[in-house]
DNA sequence: AGTGCTCTTTGCGCTGAAACAAACTCGGAT
DNA sequence: ATCCGAGTTTGTTTCAGCGCAAAGAGCACT
């Protein structure tokens, strides 16, 4: 049925001692998925009967609340697992991951972790690394929420963005997948217009280029300034 | 030297599957300590050599950020294991632990982590769904700050302190160790001035009663309204 | 080429909460 | 018994950034 070839997995973190012959077995089990720009991948709260690794695109994990207000918790890029609820004892999805852009995954069922621990080398202690990495970026949130003004913060996140996810161009660093101004106020907890005013403004000073869906940051020093980084 | 009683573990979380003679074996690695109120057990940014067993008290994990404020992350409660850098790939400690009120702890070398992950059933399981449970109080507590109002945020931080720290007294449900109104400003990114404000008028309206550091809620119902638990 | 939709920009007034300031009140130490 | 300092209360001032509103612009689809 298919028949993905095992380049996709080597080297990855979670499966970097693995032998080839150890791929392939994990590749047999797998679900390969394709996803379009902007769909669910999987529901917060829903069962969490999966776990997903990303091969391509990018994830956004977010949170809805019951005002119909959505805060974005953070962004997987390629190469990542996500989805790993049962790796934490949970059984429903604590959050909602979303695609950003078009993505391609492959999938597990979650029955299958515990024997992955076991059985493979090296991929306990990758996982948990990807997890203790995810709970510094998250301490890193809350206390830049707590903290620090609205221009800091939103300099911080479009910072997170370019080094998650920076592509070189000609001008400076580009985002390269589609951000909106809407999406950057879900994750620096404000609103699209001053999200907008602030890049307005930067934009005036030279210190990045935006237009639709995209941003590119031509100053990145400069960014970091704003960003708080240090008096 | 130490001779401490096998009790102490007993029934545990992390320990709960164990036998005697497994919990006899992990007491005698162990190194207990007492720490005074308001002293740190371990500091941000330095070598998680140990992890820790809160036997009792309380303790407050916090960071501090560059210009003197410090925001507390989350609380620990007796019974829980906490500076587990170590289970998430880390080799310093990601914040700072500091005690709230008398604490007894035991610690064991940080080397003896995988010993423990391997030898003792349900010891991983029981930690990573602690790991878990503070990932999703982590998201709220990002979820809050990002979307609710001061006084919402407040509410919440209270409501959850009582949840996992209160205690019932004849007139309501009181915190069971000291939280001054600065500290409840480092819970929810606000100023104490405000947090006073807001004690002042709820204890008007007969929600709470509160002195020096000491909160007691007599109507937890209405805290909850407060909180924006539903419209 | 036109149409509709989503995303973006910008102006203006208002307000929640921070900043500043000062006094008060416990509780513990000398 | 008195003093001292940490913690708390309360008033006043100020302003960042949100809410509201309305128009403009780029893209996809027909």
């Amino acid at each position: 049925m298919k028949n993905l070839d095992e380049s996709l997995l080597t080297g990855l973190p979670p499966f970097r001692r693995l032998q080839q012959s150890q791929i392939r077995e994990i590749l047999d089990t797998a679900v390969p998925q394709r996803f379009d720009p902007g769909v669910p991948v999987f529901d917060e709260g829903t069962d969490a009967d999966r776990f997903f690794l990303l091969l391509d695109g990018h994830i956004r994990v977010l949170r809805n609340t019951r005002d119909g207000e959505q805060v974005i918790v953070l962004h997987i890029t390629s190469g990542q697992l996500f989805g790993i609820a049962a790796a934490l004892g949970r059984d429903t999805y604590p959050a909602t991951a979303m695609t950003a852009d078009e993505c391609l995954t492959v999938s597990w069922p979650q029955r299958l972790w515990p024997e992955f621990i076991a059985k493979y080398e090296g991929f306990a202690t990758e996982t948990y690394k990807t997890v203790g990495d995810r709970i510094g970026e998250m301490n890193n949130r809350i206390v830049e929420i707590a903290t620090q003004q609205v221009e800091q913060r939103v300099a911080n996140a479009i910072l997170r963005l370019i080094n998650q996810s920076g592509k070189k161009v000609p001008t400076g660093v580009e985002i390269d997948f589609p951000v909106t101004r809407q999406n950057i106020s879900d994750m620096t907890g404000t609103t699209l217009h001053t999200v907008s005013r602030l890049l307005s403004a930067w934009e005036k000073q030279g210190i990045v280029v935006s237009g639709r869906k995209k941003i590119t940051v031509t100053e990145p020093h400069r960014l970091v300034l704003l960003s708080g980084a240090g008096p």
